[in-house]
DNA sequence: CGTCATACCTTGACGCTCTAGGTAATACAC
DNA sequence: GTGTATTACCTAGAGCGTCAAGGTATGACG
């Protein structure tokens, strides 16, 4: 019964991604974890779309993974941004505001 | 040498052509001009992304098309909305607004 | 006669998200 | 000790939207 997400996204996991690793290094399952409770449940992280996001990224060497321990004592990957990441991060950002910026500005008007 | 697109869009089209129509029907090449000059050129409306919508969304009962004479006096299909429609488009732009107010909140973040 | 603008349409590649599986280890209840 | 939930990772495939790059046809302009 459970509905399609219909793509909750759109596009933005990535520059949420990059954001969430300027508070310093986290592991794929805590990113989703921060985001949606961040976001408060209003988003879904689902990690079909969460590790392939990861592995795109570190391909494209914006962030990099070393395995080490979770709080809780258990394997964990763990992703930190490097320069080309902040860089990218900025311009993503950058997108994002002018697309929010027309997007909200067309819609708000009077229709 | 032109860049690729990257899409700029991230799935809004849908609701900025449903948008665009609120303010009467129109054809095709008018909503993409309309869009593009309303955002101050920083959309572009490709017409392979445009046709493929107007269908989409015309199959799924949400706007329907008939064929008349354009400004120029040329043959062409205006679209409008329907009653479904129309509820499709404050649906969408609900989501929108939820996805903005989150991602938004997140990215402006101090990191 | 060539070019630009209007107006429509199609195909294929590409990329992202989701669904729906899977593995493995720990923690906790019964 | 057996089942269930949680943590943490991974993958395959479908579906869909966007883009690039073509195409048709008409009319205006020089």
């Amino acid at each position: 019964m459970t509905q399609p997400q219909a793509d909750l996204l759109h596009g933005t996991l990535d520059v949420l991604v990059l954001k969430t690793l300027t508070w310093g290094p986290r592991h794929g399952y805590a990113i989703a974890r921060w985001l949606e409770g961040t976001s408060g449940e209003a988003l879904r992280i689902e990690e079909g779309s969460l590790y392939p996001a990861l592995y795109r990224m570190e391909r494209k060497g914006w962030i990099t993974a070393d395995w080490g321990l979770s709080e809780l004592g258990r394997k964990a990957k763990f992703y930190r941004l490097t320069p080309a990441g902040r860089a990218r991060l900025r311009q993503e950002i950058a997108a994002w505001r002018r697309l929010a910026g027309v997007v909200g500005h067309i819609l708000e008007a009077a229709g």
